[in-house]
RNA sequence: GCACCCAUAGCUCAGCUGGAUAGAGCAACUGCCUUCUAAGCAGUAGGUCACAAGUUCGAAUCUUGUUGGGUGUACCA
């Protein structure tokens, strides 16, 4: 059986046309677009399919008289209840307590091995996200394209993609050379003690200022006497690396841990960008022009001047983008398309970019570059994250890298933890704009999601330890329980919604939406507490009844395979699953 | 000007790539603790899915306009 159910009975049904209709040629996309999916409305069953309304074109028949035809042998397979035609034409399927129960025995056997799937068919997808450069720690908004990247890339391995996740490096522009030049000023301070005041346009962050006692500790006073050609190499080597370490250590305290990281210099150094370049060229895609002046917006000193262009209007974008500065040296475009020509050349046909949303004027062009480079052969998809906006109590809270007194990464998860951070960074769509209230993720109230399913994992844990305790069920004890004593609604509820979570993750990775597994466990949660609430109100529904040892194992099997669901959903979002709550603890 | 994104209950948001009577949470109101954790549950009330056309058996979802907001807009990265 397919572990995803919804694909299962997808494909039952397409076998049961096929059989019915087997003198109409039915093509594989109409086919593609019946469904089998769980009706919004429980009472309309367990599954629904729009099957007779998209055959009614082909087959030229009412879509209630194709479902009589499908009914009939629908309601001859083992695990259908029943099957019955309803609204326009929409056949409900109502499954049978044996396949809910099957469903359950295969969740247990699964483990924490539940909802993984062979989707991607062991493809190698690359996921590029944070890439902040290495002039400074990381801040919040950087954390939501981090958090962002590292579940959808958690979401592709689950679902049997070949995942690698990378970081690319700019240690080769121009912001380098102002990132040396600021910790030479902070060296120079603290070599000779003189406060140094910080021009505009260098990096004011007091970050530099540990950097600068570092490099003296390594080189004492030994930089003052050289002059800025001979220092300025031992700088950038310096401030880079330090930088990295720094950022490293926030992506850590997030829960990141990048596979690659490919440094922009190393891509220059190979001389990957005459590479590339020279296969653009090929293709006529390389010319030498001269750029319209941008409408709309006053630029004092426009000029006119012929510059190496990349033709990427071919490829859908608004003007063909410079790969050479006027003075003959790259743009910060030229290396990056030789960084995606590097991606395709290492093999990866499935290219994902997480960029924060200021980025959003260079998604067509990158685009564009992969689509030339690889001749359509693999796929760029860029993915957006709209800003944060960081409030505290309601408060503003302003970020601006330049100020260098922004929100850095590292003191909001100090606040909050991990896990609540990168809770709360799923909690939406990356295309849209996401409040996040430090002082609404510690509280510890209902009113916090991160809370409500963590109690849910809580409330596992407890029945399952007690249980144990009284030596009535351990976990061991459980396996080859009678599961078809679930019978009741509201445990039928559970083992449907603990069924759903291969879907989900499909779904998630096809989309490439990390959201749906935020909202997953939090319904999941839900129908949870839901079942434990039964026993408050019916003691016979309680998970430990006394003088019922099978139906008490057959419970605590249901209980376990929610601990287990829960606890590998949360895992995909990288927060980790707490056995118990204990006030005034921060999640970690 | 142009490009990309957003607009759903009083508030914060879901809505399973086009399905049935649009759903949660918060706030409001009503119930449920001699009980495996009440940090929870059940219920009531709350809607012109920004607006207008179009596509079709069927639209919050797709197309095109319009309005309002965000972001970006040569030789920075």
């Amino acid at each position: 059986m397919n572990m995803n159910i919804f694909n299962h009975f997808q494909n039952i049904i397409i076998e049961i046309i096929k059989e019915t209709f087997p003198d109409v040629d039915l093509d594989k996309s109409l086919l593609e677009r019946i469904t089998a999916e769980s009706p919004r409305d429980p009472a309309h069953g367990d599954m629904a399919t729009n099957a007779s309304m998209i055959l009614t074109k082909p087959l030229k028949t009412k879509p209630r008289d194709i479902a009589e035809k499908l009914v009939k042998k629908l309601n001859e397979v083992d695990d259908i209840q029943s099957a019955e035609i309803a609204g326009p034409g929409f056949i409900n399927l109502r499954l049978s307590l044996s396949f809910w129960h099957r469903t359950l025995d295969i969740i247990l056997d699964s483990g924490l091995k539940w909802g993984a799937s062979d989707l991607g068919k062991g493809e190698k997808v690359n996921v590029e996200y944070v890439s902040a450069n290495p002039t400074g720690p990381l801040h919040v908004a950087h954390g939501r394209g981090a958090v962002i990247g590292d579940v959808l890339a958690n979401i592709l391995t689950k679902v049997g993609y070949d995942v690698t996740k990378e970081y690319y490096v700019n240690d080769a522009g121009g912001q380098i050379d102002v990132l040396a030049k600021t910790l030479f000023l902070r060296y120079k301070e603290v070599a000779t003690g003189e406060k140094v005041e910080i021009p505009e346009g260098l990096y004011p962050g007091e970050y530099m200022i540990d950097v600068a006692k570092k490099l003296h500790e390594q080189q004492g006073d030994s930089l003052l006497n050289k002059s800025e050609e001979e220092y300025m190499p031992i700088l950038r080597e310096f401030g880079i690396d330090s930088m990295l370490d720094l950022i490293k250590s926030d992506l850590a305290l997030a829960g990141i841990k990048h596979d690659v990281f490919t440094s922009e210099r190393s891509i220059v150094g190979r001389n990957l960008v005459e590479k590339a370049l020279l296969d653009l060229e090929n293709q006529g895609l390389i010319y030498e022009g001269v750029l319209e002046p941008p409408k709309g917006k006053k630029l004092d000193d426009w000029e006119a001047r012929p510059q190496t262009l990349f033709k990427s209007t071919e490829y859908g974008d608004d003007v063909d983008r410079a790969v050479k500065k006027s003075d003959g040296t790259w743009t910060y475009f030229a290396p990056d398309i030789a960084y995606h020509y590097d991606k395709y050349n290492r093999g990866f046909k499935h290219i994902i970019d997480i960029l924060g949303a200021d980025h959003g004027g260079y998604v067509k062009r990158i685009k564009a570059v992969v689509t030339a480079l690889s001749k359509d052969q693999a796929h760029c998809d860029v993915r957006l994250c709209q800003m944060v906006k960081l409030l505290k109590g309601g408060e503003i809270y302003k970020m601006s890298k330049r100020s260098g007194n922004f929100i850095t990464l590292e003191h909001v998860i100090n606040q909050v933890g991990t896990g609540a951070f990168r809770f709360m960074m799923l909690s939406r769509k990356s295309d849209a704009m996401l409040d996040f209230d430090i002082d609404k993720v510690i509280e510890q109230s209902k009113d916090n999601p991160v809370f409500y399913v963590q109690y849910s994992h809580a409330r596992c844990h407890s029945v399952l330890s007690l249980a144990s305790e009284q030596g009535i069920a351990s976990e061991s004890l459980l396996s080859g329980s009678d599961l078809s004593l679930l019978t009741a609604e509201s445990e039928l509820a559970l083992i449907k919604k603990l069924s759903e979570l291969p879907r989900i993750l499909e779904q998630a990775g096809i989309s490439r939406e990390t959201q749906r597994i935020h909202y997953y466990v939090v319904e999941l949660a839900s129908v949870f507490h839901s079942l434990w609430n039964t026993g408050s109100s019916d003691s016979k529904l309680r998970f430990i009844i006394d003088g019922e040892p099978e139906l008490t194992k057959a419970r605590l099997s249901l209980v376990l395979a929610t601990k287990n669901v829960l606890k590998s959903s949360l895992d995909v979002m990288g927060v980790k699953a707490i056995n118990e709550l204990k006030s005034n603890t921060i999640l970690e």
